[in-house]
DNA sequence: TCCGTATGACTAG
DNA sequence: TAGTCCTACGGAT
């Protein structure tokens, strides 16, 4: 689940179900016991994400910094009198009163990365190294351009460095090259600003739109399965994508097989042909 | 019951 | 670069 969409649904979800509202704070698994009894009782500020970071405010600048890492989930859901038992390792429970009606919404964080109370000085430490975050609207692309423009490391690379930009993950960075038929092995500094700019501008629409729909969809009209005639993809992802995951399966534009390689740890997914390797210009021609 | 996998990121050497 | 951490789930054993 966790790309930058999915942080930035979470916190516009937590700020509608539990800002303003009295919240009880407890961490059924444990490992969050001390700073959740803290906590508990006292009205939830709202919550902000950056990137892929998520810091959920309570009065006096005491945040709870959550990071999902690869698996981590955050359910939100409605109870009525009172919230059912926790299921599996839950580090973290938000439960709204439901200060007029005796319903309410809570929320279970299970697999977190990072489930931290923090002051703001912290967070404004994580804040600081991450780049532009294409969801939001303070985000300056020209300082991702910067670090881009000048570095030899594959722009693939580059678009998972949190400190380059922040909020991109394994399915938008192969998905974005894909759109742009730009090859992920090549390099940065021989990217075209205009290329950059249009990658930007995607990502800040496909993004938006992933924070709408909560999950990751990138295909275009033309290649939607309904226009294509075929069987829309099944898995937990749920959204419609160019090559995330289909290696060996053809490509939706030109029939190719969609590849897949490892790359620092991470699988990444590209179509050979319409991300023709990138060679530099030669004079003759 | 064990193993592999996953949309991430850190630390030690 | 390797190792580590966090959890759930499906498939092989």
């Amino acid at each position: 689940m966790p790309e930058g969409h999915t942080l930035h649904r979470l916190a516009l979800d937590l700020s509608d179900a539990f800002a303003g509202e009295q919240v009880r704070v407890s961490s059924p698994q444990g490992r969050f016991a001390d700073s959740a009894a803290l906590l508990d009782g006292q009205v939830l500020v709202g919550a902000e994400a950056w990137g892929k970071q998520l810091f959920v405010e309570f009065p006096g600048e005491q945040y709870v910094h959550i990071h999902l890492g690869l698996y981590g989930k955050l359910d939100l859901k409605p109870h009525t009198a009172e919230p059912p038992l926790p299921v599996g390792q839950v580090r973290l429970r938000l439960v709204s009163a439901g200060s007029t009606t005796g319903s309410g919404t809570y929320a279970d964080l299970r697999g977190a990365n990072t489930c931290n109370l923090v002051t703001a000085a912290q967070r404004d430490a994580v804040v600081a190294k991450l780049g532009p975050d294409p969801l939001r609207d303070d985000a300056d692309p020209g300082r991702a351009w910067l670090r881009i423009s000048r570095s030899r490391t594959s722009i693939g690379a580059l678009l998972m460095d949190q400190s380059v930009l922040a909020g991109v993950g394994n399915v938008y960075r192969a998905e974005v090259l894909f759109r742009h038929r730009i090859d992920p092995m090549r390099p940065g500094n021989t990217l075209r600003r205009k290329q950059w700019d249009a990658i930007w501008d995607d990502l800040v629409e496909l993004m938006k739109l992933g924070v709408q729909v909560n999950r990751i969809d990138t295909v275009r009209e033309e290649h939607t399965p309904e226009a294509m005639g075929r069987a829309p993809r099944k898995d937990d992802h749920g959204g419609e994508v160019y090559v995330y995951r289909r290696s060996g399966q053809p490509c939706l534009v030109c029939g190719t097989n969609v590849r897949t390689v490892e790359l620092q740890q991470r699988n990444l997914f590209w179509c050979p042909k319409c991300q023709r390797t990138y060679r530099p210009r030669t004079s003759a021609k």
